[in-house]
DNA sequence: GCCAACGTTGGC
DNA sequence: GCCAACGTTGGC
């Protein structure tokens, strides 16, 4: 089989709702609750174990990115779908068809210093990252040179693997 | 398969 | 709280 090319990746979440701090303490978290089908699909088709991901506050002040994580675990059928109890209940899936899949997500780092949307958007290097451009997706694909660029901003000990 | 209506996201 | 952008739904 031929080797895959490590990709990077950002998330996003509301620190009211689910914060770095909550995943530092954690360690480990089923990404759950997400219900956007292209968002779905690059969890289910393209993420893979080992991938780093940025970890992005939304809807607080101010947002960027505040941690990195990492992909722990192969797609699964995100169990709230099934839980009427839930707010992410949907009932239109089936065991036997689940409609929403997810990934665990696990802690890697804190960045020493958040980088912030208004920085990304200022600064050139980040020309046609989907944040800026297409900002709405929770899940999203981000290009080396931009995971590495925020990696520098952030002050961050990651190392990102070699190709 | 089009597209209008509607719902959600998320920055400001 | 506003509202623009965008995704989803459903009638035709």
């Amino acid at each position: 089989m031929a080797k895959r090319v490590p990709q990077f990746w950002l998330i996003k979440s509301e620190p009211n709702d689910y914060s770095i701090d909550d995943l530092a303490r954690d360690g480990r978290e089923p990404w759950d609750g997400v219900r956007n089908y292209s968002a779905r699909n690059l969890m289910r088709d393209k993420m893979a174990v080992g991938d780093l991901v940025l970890f992005y506050h939304s809807s607080t002040k101010p947002v960027g990115v505040v941690g990195i994580a990492r992909v722990a675990s192969e797609a699964y059928a995100d169990p709230t779908q099934f839980d009427t109890r839930s707010k992410y209940f949907d009932p239109k899936s089936t065991a036997d068809k689940p409609r929403w899949q997810l990934v665990d997500m696990e802690f890697v780092e804190k960045l020493p210093r958040m980088v912030e949307l208004d920085e990304i958007k200022a600064d050139p290097a980040f020309d046609g990252m989907v944040l800026v451009t297409r900002g709405r997706l929770s899940v999203q694909p981000v290009e080396r040179s931009h995971f590495a660029q925020i990696l520098r901003l952030g002050g961050s000990k990651t190392k990102v693997r070699a190709r």
